[in-house]
DNA sequence: CGCGCCTTTGACACGCGTCAAAGAGAGTGG
DNA sequence: CCACTCTCTTTGACGCGTGTCAAAGGCGCG
């Protein structure tokens, strides 16, 4: 693991030009909490592959992802990984009962967060009950995601598993952006390997097959979906 | 998929003499308002291979587990199925985003819920903030324990599976009745296997196995753990 | 007793993991 | 600008773990 580079600004960001501020936690805020918010947290960078926390740590943050793609982890005592999420911009992280994220996160590409200290964000959540059920909402988006993700990791081919793939991450950033039959993908084959719970091997020959059927087309840093009615069928709903 | 056979209590049930009650959602109520939010539940019986709701169907009930052990599936269009938990008491179903169950919940043995419309219950926690709060915490729970069953899908082998599973559903039980080297297991092989990502035979076999090595004994209805340090050496933490 | 369902066991097959090596870019220094 | 290295990806050969198919228990229930 790479030393985490850290750059923190100084201040004078406000809620209001944020990207995410839609889509975000923050969205359930009126202008005035907003104006409050403001203050309680500050803008993060972590260049990529940094580290913002791993499962060990006590939480004593939480994150706002604003810009850039995160990897959410967890290892075995023996060096296998899986990884249980990736997170984009508007996903919050560090919500946990135990005292400890229970999952490492670390940096993609280049990415920002808006980081408030618990103990802040915890007295200013108790008297919004409207940004706890955005918490909650998102808490449960998440839960659902996860058991969508244990039925592929169980039960699913690995044909199966890598055209899910590429159809979830390209929904997941339409979201976000523009829809396009152009996906890119900013992580790296060991990680898709690690969310799918296959081995690098298989998604390259997997990537590799589907190009030769002429489903897909493998680009730098990406890739094209040719056919994305094949992609739908082969991910077996 | 059996008919469901339910039987719906006239009434006369007081959440003051609720089995479960430090321990579900209830557990953020004073007395008074347990005495309002009594009026909102009715206790709802499913028999053994009922079902409770499936996870196409629209939400418009919550369910908090009394007694019982629930099995949580979603099913893939050609009829693989993956177990996504099993709901035992004091678990709290129903919560979700989209408007539909994303999964089905059936009972494995005899259960009863308490069973709340999803309209009054919303009425009811607009005002409460510390239920929501509670809610927000079983959904940040289930969320981590989804993610470490992602892990035991994607990067474990059968025996780990097997004895991850054992010990996981010993630390439940204990945590309701009394802590045992006697392990219940309500669900069938193929629940098991549902759950684990593994195939009926791999199960049983994974069973036997360990048996054969004195590590478990399989009686009726359960197994017996000889010896649980070695169970937990399997389990690979 | 006999029927039906669940579990166990066995033989075999195959998908995916493992091991190994070659290819392909990106960054660095001469 | 090219050679060199490092890392990531691709490809190939092979083997193993787990799935598949089939049949024989085992147990409850009518």
């Amino acid at each position: 693991m790479k030393p985490s580079v850290v750059t923190i600004e100084p201040n004078g960001h406000f809620c209001s030009d944020c990207a995410v501020r839609d889509a975000a936690v923050c969205s359930s805020l009126d202008p005035a909490e907003l104006r409050e918010f403001e203050h309680l947290g500050r803008r993060v960078h972590f260049a990529a592959s940094g580290t913002a926390f791993s499962e060990e740590d006590i939480t004593t943050s939480f994150y706002n992802v604003l810009e850039g793609v995160m990897r959410l982890h967890k290892l075995l005592p023996d060096g296998r990984r899986q990884i249980v999420g990736f997170a984009l911009p508007g996903d919050f992280l560090g919500m946990n009962i135990s005292g400890r994220h229970n999952f490492s996160a670390d940096a993609i590409v280049a990415v920002t967060v808006c980081q408030f200290a618990k103990a802040a964000f915890g007295r200013f959540i108790e008297t919004r009950p409207h940004l706890l059920r955005r918490i909650n909402e998102l808490a449960i988006r998440e839960l659902s995601h996860a058991r969508d993700h244990m039925v592929l990791l169980g039960r699913r081919s690995a044909d199966e598993k890598v055209a899910a793939f590429l159809l979830g991450w390209r929904e997941r950033l339409s979201s976000l952006g523009g829809s396009s039959d152009t996906v890119s993908l900013p992580m790296s084959r060991q990680d898709i390997a690690d969310y799918l719970g296959l081995t690098i091997e298989t998604v390259s020959r997997t990537f590799t097959k589907l190009e030769r059927r002429g489903v897909i087309e493998i680009i730098h840093g990406g890739i094209s979906l040719l056919d994305p009615a094949q992609v739908e069928a082969l991910a077996a709903a």
